[in-house]
RNA sequence: GGGCGUUUAGCUCAGCUGGUUCAGAGCAUCUGCCUUACAAGCAGAGGGUCGGCGGUUCGAAUCCGUCAACGCCCACCA
């Protein structure tokens, strides 16, 4: 049978993954073994996969499948994230191109909707997830807003609620006036503009000819001024005390008011105070007890209350406001400004500090332990320099502001009562009981009441994502939590460190007693070539499935791994997928060549196979003590090269060529069945971070059971190597490339043999291995070597290839004197370091006689190339 | 404005508590090969005063100081 010379994922992955789930190997259940639990960060649930989540989710698999082939009750918990604004935005949109507007729908028709969408749309990118290769438990799959995930949440809003951890406030807030709905401040990011700064004349009251100036890059908002702050010890303000400034265009009369807060230094040191719409305006306005006067509309535009521009968007009126105030004298002067303006995370738009009524989440209590427990190493980061950004984040934590203003979420469970106050309950019927109680009036019915119209914050269902999974808050100390929590390990980006993974720290210690995980791997950032981070609005994100497609999910993966240190940002590029495709073509084809043999009973092993099977034993052994080591440390990059340099280099370069056959030869049967053991343990090695090809070749390498796989077979494990072995074939590596050197540089073919001298020590027992693979037909001990040989140095021993009338003296000549002329430089710097007084006294004595041990060999080679440019000039 | 991190071969990165195999790996490059597993390959080779300066030390890529560039996080300067 012909095997084809190039591996084809197309033939192979789609088949393979049907095999494990029919066979069940992703399932999990509790049972006596290890567990290993890992649950996914819950992508949205109308996303599209894109790169990030190939990186992220290809390291998730790497872990789940090498715990399970280590023996280990794997289980790899996937689900999606309903993504409160994301989503009601998409839905929103929508409907708008179906001429729907949002506001002419009841709560009830547009959920309805938006159920709809997530059912059409749902669950796409898990679909694309198994492309991949993920191999999760699909049984599991979950949702932040299914049954069981929207019960846990509620109980948790009531159970903090009980405690006095959840209030109702009226706070300076970021709204979106895009979504409609306060943001935590989390999800403002603050970016660097080219803006202006405008100087606004405010007159004196009762003094028409005089006027201060005051800087502000957002003159709309004059219209809500109430008052203007200068600071107490500015001399040039002072006769400003009790007296008041009149707002231009709106011509309000509003008091000086004087507090060291203002910067007597920025600007002209005079402050308008806008409390409605300015955080440090607002405590201003808190402690002179100012009015506040909101002069936006939720959606950006200006209200009743402003009086002017009635209708308009701000920034609109701030370009019109800045002619008016020109046309009616009362601006000073406009200048550049840089600075910097929060935008909202999920719909860009700028976030206007507003005054709403709000739920609060106290913070400082759940801090402690959460904190506790990453600083002393019971919860690691790696990274760990992500530690630092913890601390301080966790250090300095406000309360979370959980209330968003959507409809697409977790309804808050509170319930206002028609004499006012509300009460906070599970469901209506109990919210009803609650409110008879609390009000004493047994007349109440549930119409009466009215739940709170606000939705949580996504992340307030997420922070209990890996308790939620086991129905831990339901059914607290059921099996299933009991089993798999604390999960293992947590794959996410740092950039939600604070979002997701610290407020799951505390969700872990207040509602099951302990940290959620116990590491947290960070990836990076997935960028383009040019460092740029991949978007779609530059396009510069390549279509994951598209390169699945081209170079296969082995290959992809490969791409993602080989360059992804924990923490570190990784710079794709094409040629990434392509190096993990040739590498998949490489074990492939040393496939196609072992299966190609045929075997002997017959013959004995030859000499030069025995060497090889010893050595490559050893070397297997101590890489699969490497890799195990290097996982410990999550340096995964560091391990996939480990098993890519053992299969392509030391396996199929270095055994395979040592013990294969003789053209058309067969191969003994000792060999060959060590061959197929070491092929084996390479697969498995191989598999967590190749499932495919691998599971395709372990099953086609020998007879395997119907419901036999790759996946959950063991593990390779260190059964002992000595390092002898393995030095002691580096040197043969060296001598076997220094005869081809020579034949290169005198243009000598492959196929012709040449011998070999040796002068100076030589460890004869690799001898056959040297002459198989330098093509040799003999290796003589010297003690003069030929005066035509090329020669080269390993160690302190010479070897010489005898060319006869190929030598080329000149040349040789040079190569041995420059060789000479450094050594010479080396012997002098050693013998510099040992007559050093100080150096001897002070230095440890193995590093002493090491030196003299470089000595030694450094006299001994420029005896033994001085003796052969003796001999060449003969 | 604070804090953290990075700076080692053309690219991406390893180099733990200073001295052995300390200047490394993969890719890329160059040379020679269509050799009977693989040209998505084989064999061989070249390439870095370890960001700059100063210090500690017998000895520094490694420790200390300082400067520079880049990156990230945090912060209410209108």
């Amino acid at each position: 049978m012909e095997i084809a010379s190039k591996y084809n994922p197309q033939d192979v992955e789609g088949k393979w993954y049907a095999y494990w789930l029919e066979n069940g190997y992703f399932k999990s259940k509790p049972d006596g073994r290890e567990p290993y639990t890992i649950v996914i960060p819950p992508p949205n649930v109308t996303g599209v996969l894109h790169m990030g989540h190939m990186l992220n989710n290809t390291i998730q698999d790497i872990l789940v499948r090498r715990a399970r082939m280590k023996g280990k009750n794997a289980c790899w918990v996937p689900g999606t994230d309903h993504a409160s604004i994301a989503t009601e935005a998409k839905v929103v949109g929508r409907l708008a191109e179906q001429g729907i507007n949002k506001k002419d729908l009841s709560r009830e028709d547009f959920l309805k909707h938006a159920w709809e969408w997530k059912e059409e749309h749902g669950g796409i990118i898990l679909q694309q997830l198994r492309k991949l290769g993920a191999s999760c438990d699909w049984d599991r799959t979950a949702f932040t807003m299914d049954e069981i995930r929207s019960e846990s949440v509620i109980k948790v809003f009531i159970d903090l609620y009980n405690k006095g951890l959840i209030y109702r406030g009226v706070r300076m807030v970021n709204w979106d006036p895009k979504a409609l709905t306060a943001l935590s401040d989390e999800e403002v990011i603050y970016k660097e503009e080219h803006s202006k700064l405008y100087y606004l004349r405010y007159k004196i009251e009762g003094d028409t000819d005089n006027y201060i100036i005051v800087a502000t890059t957002r003159p709309e908002t004059i219209l809500g001024d109430t008052a203007v702050c200068v600071n107490p010890n500015d001399p040039r303000y002072a006769f400003l005390k009790d007296k008041k400034v009149i707002v231009p265009l709106v011509n309000r009369a509003v008091p000086i008011i004087m507090d060291e807060y203002v910067d007597m230094e920025f600007g002209t040191g005079c402050l308008k105070v806008t409390p409605a719409h300015d955080v440090n305006d607002y405590m201003l306005g808190e402690k002179y007890n100012l009015p506040t006067i909101d002069v936006f509309n939720d959606n950006g535009t200006i209200s009743e209350a402003g009086q002017l521009y009635i209708g308009q968007d701000r920034f609109d009126v701030r370009k019109q406001i800045a002619l008016d105030l020109e046309a009616a004298g009362l601006m000073e002067k406009v200048e550049n400004y840089e600075n910097k303006v929060g935008y909202s995370e999920r719909t860009n738009v700028v976030i206007e500090p507003k005054l709403s009524m709000q739920w609060f989440l106290k913070m400082e209590g759940l801090a402690k332990p959460a904190l506790d427990s990453v600083m002393n190493d019971d919860i690691r980061f790696y990274p760990s320099k992500f530690k630092n950004t913890y601390r301080y984040w966790m250090e300095n934590v406000k309360d979370w502001c959980i209330s968003r203003q959507l409809w697409w979420g977790h309804r808050i469970p509170a319930y206002f009562l028609p004499e006012g106050g509300f009460v906070v309950a599970e469901t209506a019927e109990q919210a009803l009981t609650a409110a008879k109680e609390k009000t004493g009036n047994a007349s109440l019915t549930i119409a009466d009441l009215r739940q709170d119209e606000d939705c949580l914050d996504t992340w307030f269902s997420s922070w209990l994502w890996p308790i939620s999974l086991f129905d831990g808050i339901n059914n607290p100390g059921n099996e299933e939590i009991n089993y798999y929590y604390p999960t293992n390990d947590l794959v996410t980006g740092p950039d939600i460190i604070f979002f997701w993974v610290a407020r799951m720290i505390m969700a872990g210690y207040e509602y099951n007693k302990d940290k959620p995980f116990k590491n947290v791997y960070f990836t990076g950032i997935v960028r383009d070539k040019l460092g740029r981070k991949m978007s779609k609005s530059l396009g510069n994100s390549p279509d994951p499935l598209a390169l699945i497609e081209q170079y296969g999910a082995d290959g992809v993966r490969m791409g993602l791994m080989l360059t992804a240190p924990a923490g570190n940002d990784i710079p794709f590029d094409e040629s990434l997928c392509e190096q993990g495709r040739n590498f998949n073509n490489k074990i492939w084809n040393a496939f196609r060549l072992v299966k190609g043999w045929e075997v002997s009973t017959d013959i004995e092993q030859p000499e030069s196979a025995k060497i090889a099977v010893d050595w490559f034993g050893n070397v297997l052994n101590k890489t699969v003590a490497e890799v195990d080591d290097l996982f410990n440390k999550y340096r995964l990059s560091e391990a996939l090269m480990a098993v890519y340099k053992l299969f392509w280099d030391e396996f199929s370069s270095w055994y395979l060529e040592l013990v294969k056959p003789g053209y058309q030869q067969p191969i003994d049967k000792a060999t060959y069945d060590v061959t197929l053991g070491y092929f084996d343990s390479l697969l498995r090695l191989l598999h967590p971070f190749m499932p495919f090809i691998t599971e395709e070749l372990w099953q086609a390498l020998a007879e395997r059971k119907k419901d036999e796989s790759i996946m959950v077979a063991l593990m390779p494990e260190d059964a002992g190597f000595d390092e002898q072995v393995i030095t002691t074939f580096e040197r043969v590596k060296e001598i076997i490339a220094g005869v081809r050197s020579i034949r290169l540089q005198k243009n000598i073919p492959n196929k012709e043999l040449l011998s070999l001298e040796v002068a100076g020590s030589h460890n004869g027992a690799f001898d056959k291995a040297i002459t198989k693979m330098a093509n040799l037909d003999s290796i003589k001990i010297v003690t003069e070597k030929d005066a035509t040989a090329a020669s080269f140095l390993v160690g302190t021993t010479e070897y010489a290839v005898p060319l006869g009338n190929n030598i080329d003296v000149e040349a040789e000549l040079k190569k041995l004197n420059d060789e000479l002329v450094y050594l010479k430089g080396f012997l002098k710097s050693v013998k510099g370091k040992l007559s050093n007084e100080k150096f001897v006294a002070n230095a440890k004595p193995e590093i002493v006689d090491n030196e003299r041990k470089k000595q030694a060999d450094a006299e001994s080679k420029i005896k033994t190339i001085e003796e052969s440019i003796a001999a060449l000039n003969k």
